[in-house]
DNA sequence: GTTATTTTATACCAATTGGTATATATTTAA
DNA sequence: TTAAATATATACCAATTGGTATAAAATAAC
């Protein structure tokens, strides 16, 4: 691993959860500057613009809940299992999640509709692919005899879905971090 | 009603989809001479600053909600009849939310978080609101018998609101207005 | 209709924004 | 160890930010 490879991934780190918290708009070349303590030379040295930083990080913080989903969806067991296994990585990584600024993908979506259109494709993908991943669960479930196969899966991984982001709105809405649902 | 309290009204109407689009922060100030074609003068002749500005649309974006939840709430009928019409009315309203740039309480509880502390205690609030209403009508539907008693009503009440809330988060970022469930 | 008051426009302010050119260090390769 | 390449720091840039002082204009009270 070369040097500014290095330091690039030194600056995702230390900024991720910066631009998690105050979106890629309101992250300022100072916040970055202040939090890495390097120059603005030595930023733009390694990215771009400030977009392509914003767009790393968005991938960084992203990254934790693919690792956890994709773990919890390819384990072996039954297709509850499996649905207790994504809920219960939402419920003991929401502690780490609360503090590093909440849901990046909530939080991208909130400013991508209007604010920063650049992360909105990224943002679209990254919701139809989860879907795709819950709703092939509850369809195992289904050929399985585990779940009613009368329920449409497509609707059902939309619900649970929005039942999860919902559930992270509330507890950073509220401020209580206990709020959020226990399985 | 004077001249200055019909000025800030025209303000508001006029700046508040921006307000709840582009944030708080995001929302400069030649943005809102342009909307309005006013001047900064005449800006901060009715509002003493920004934030005084993005409370007063806060609240004039959260009224279309409040109204509607009240009305269906206070509608006569069932506890079932009451929430069908919590329901419709998120559906019914749904076109006019996704143009208006979303739901303004998740907006701000999005960027109260960090970004902009101003509105963490109203978005608190809000939500707390909410869910004592909706508890209201899980008790009174579970204590005519329409709703099983064994549920914990305001856990029921805050998974609604979270369904709710993560549906609408959801065809933000996917982009599809249609994906709003219906009832 | 005149005066007192409120409302609005203009011109300005310092601070900060994202970004760049350049010079200086620091690595890497020969 | 030296030469070429890379990485970083400094100093600068124009544009924009929120905000204010002041003067002109419109409104309200009498």
């Amino acid at each position: 691993m070369t040097k500014a490879e290095h330091t690039k991934r030194f600056i995702i780190e230390k900024v991720a959860h910066i631009f998690n918290k105050k979106g890629a708009y309101g992250t300022s070349l100072s916040d970055i500057t202040k939090a890495t303590g390097l120059t603005k030379g030595a930023v733009y040295g390694n990215f771009g613009d400030k977009d392509t930083l914003a767009e790393a990080c968005f991938d960084h913080n992203l990254r934790f809940f693919q690792k956890g989903l994709f773990k919890a969806v390819t384990s072996k067991g039954t297709a509850w299992h499996k649905l207790e296994m994504v809920f219960s990585f939402y419920e003991e990584g929401f502690p780490f999640v609360y503090g590093n600024g909440g849901c990046a993908l909530m939080n991208s979506t909130v400013e991508a509709d209007d604010g920063y259109p650049l992360l909105k494709h990224r943002v679209k993908h990254t919701f139809e692919n989860w879907q795709k991943e819950m709703e092939a669960v509850i369809l195992e479930g289904q050929s399985t005899g585990e779940f009613n196969s009368a329920a449409n899966a497509s609707e059902v991984a939309k619900l649970i879905i929005a039942g999860i982001e919902g559930s992270i709105l509330i507890a950073k809405g509220t401020q209580d971090m206990d709020s959020f649902p226990n399985t």
